[in-house]
DNA sequence: CTGAAAGCGCTAACAC
DNA sequence: GTGTTAGCGCTTTCAG
């Protein structure tokens, strides 16, 4: 077989078949009804040409590229990877192809990403802001159709998210029924990163738990992550240990941060759980073997990406329909604690050893 | 702000500025010099009809879109997740836009992939093959550029790849000179997997090592992992321990693998390292984190990807200015050692306890 | 059921 | 430096 440098078009295919090119298109697309002698030798055609449709010539005319993007903070983070993961799945069965970004890296990133020129190759875009920056929603209605996902308050765009506050009020009363009364929060609020929309409803809900147990919320309990790694996440743990502060748990906002919670502590010599109680927030795969598996936060994968892909295809309708945009939809996925070990039993609790 | 439905084309903008559309394109793609007035007055323009450029159209009239596609196994698992990031970041800072697709859930995928008409609307393809089927690559001359990652040996396209026969005697032997004598392959083959072409190269250096050591290779110890996840490497080693055969290492073909393999053994009552070692492949940051941390293989992230990236890049511009496509090139990324806890000592070993 | 003509938005080639 | 013309490959009218 010949190696064409340059691909065949449908004129060469409709030339090679004796029809037009709109009988190629015909063929190609299914949405007209071809006659089975026509379509067989189109088909032959095409095959021996090695014909592949130019998807570029087929966005410009149609105005829709069969393209969404995906704006997350990190993939590499177990989360993030997780939903990738999900969503090109469930993207590709929809018959769509996915484009990401990342946002974490740059603060100016996400909000670069939606006035992009890239942007206008793309049908629609699901993002997962990381601070909620007004300016960033701002300048939804200029742009093809957007999905949040995660906790981003506003009313402009669809969202679908997990009640964040509550899971982590649940999930620090477990703590709590357990037992602990010194509660460190592990991704609580840093300087510049109060904006950080997931962090601040958790840290919220952590402190509803506390309140409602007429507990006092000791801000030095309040750990800040500078980088929301595994290893950023020791780091603040260990930082926490210099404190000469008494806590018995530590409620980490998302499963990485707890994995670097468990390396801490265990570094420290201290025993999880008969020392001190760990959680984490997502249910990655890895929460449930570490040592010991994670108590933690878990929601339906699949659910939250094919809400966020419903609530996209719905608005590629609208478009197309030219009818009016309907108001803005939410979409809560419910969500379930999961007990593992982590949490199993009662914490003897860390005391500092009185050098300050 | 007017929140105008349909986009402003470059004409509108020309309309706005007083000037011709070929003018407002050169003040865009900045190619040709444009006088200082007249470029203010097109940005002026195009700022205020909020204009973005139709890639689509761009990518029809120039052959290119500036998006690379990106094939990876499983988004989810750690090591790709890692590889994920490092594109989309080294990839966005030379303009370029990723398009991800998964290979691992069907066997089909991959070869789907490369004649697939999505393909037409990339510049390029960096493909990490699980199986080296030939039909995927032959198809190589009637695509884009293709970079292979991993060790598919093949002449046919560009690929980069780490030594993994070398590095897998390499880790083997290091278990060998702490004393271990009875060396479990965790990802060996399994019925049906041969072809995986990492596996088989990392067995194939297991094998070395153990044949320069004057060991005899124990078919019982080379086990097969059916599903490439953590859970998936655990029930692999759940199923060893009960195989009633002594073992006193772990060389797991990715950390991925040796997570599971630290879970099953701990769930089993053994001890790493004091009862038995193990090892992991690839150095994802949660080895580093592990109890005990994990001995394995690194290598940079970054120059695996810019390397890819870099040959991809080289392809492009053989296309553009129609050159003859060099010969396919290979790169070799250097990996080394990286001795973590969890090979400190010498193992006490697995004894099975008797009962068949 | 099939063909002919027109145009999606952009830029290379060529005037001026 | 800037304008004009033409056409990338496809699909949507509209005829037949």
């Amino acid at each position: 077989m010949a190696s064409p440098r340059s691909r065949a078009t449908m004129k060469d295919v409709a030339a090679r078949a004796g029809v037009s090119p709109k009988t190629v298109s015909n063929v190609l697309t299914g949405a007209v009804a071809v006659r089975e002698g026509t379509r067989e030798r189109v088909q032959a055609a095409m095959d021996e040409l090695d014909f592949v449709p130019n998807l570029s010539a087929r966005g410009l005319r149609n105005g829709r590229t069969g393209i969404i993007g995906v704006a997350l903070p990190d993939l590499a983070t177990a989360f993030s990877a997780d939903l990738a993961h999900t969503i090109v799945e469930q993207a590709h069965e929809r018959g769509l192809a996915v484009q990401f970004e990342e946002t974490a890296a740059e603060p100016e990133r996400e909000h670069d990403l939606v006035s992009r020129a890239r942007t206008h190759l793309i049908d629609g875009l699901i993002l997962n802001p990381v601070r909620l920056e007004d300016s960033v929603i701002e300048r939804v209605d200029h742009l093809p159709p957007v999905v949040l996902i995660g906790e981003v308050e506003q009313h402009r765009a669809d969202r679908v998210y997990v009640d964040s506050r509550v899971a982590s009020r649940e999930i620090t009363e477990h703590m709590l029924s357990r037992g602990a009364r010194r509660v460190a929060a592990l991704g609580g609020a840093v300087r510049g990163q109060e904006g950080k929309a997931t962090a601040g409803l958790r840290l919220l809900g952590y402190l509803d738990a506390l309140r409602d147990a007429g507990l006092e919320a000791d801000p030095q309990l309040q750990v800040g992550v500078e980088q929301w790694t595994i290893g950023g996440a020791a780091a603040a743990v260990e930082e926490l240990l210099t404190r000469q502060v008494p806590f018995d748990a530590v409620v980490a906002f998302t499963d990485t941060l707890a994995f670097g919670a468990l390396h801490a502590l265990h570094r420290a010599g201290l025993r999880v759980p008969e020392d001190v109680l760990v959680t984490g927030f997502d249910d990655v795969e890895h929460a449930a073997f570490t040592l010991p598996p994670l108590t933690t936060v878990a929601f339906t994968r699949t659910d939250y990406v094919s809400a966020a892909l419903d609530l996209l295809s719905a608005r590629f309708e609208e478009r197309v329909g030219r009818r009016d945009d309907g108001p803005s939809q939410a979409v809560v996925i419910p969500h379930r604690l999961v007990l593992r070990e982590s949490t199993q039993g009662t914490p003897a609790g860390y005391v500092p050893t009185g050098s300050p």
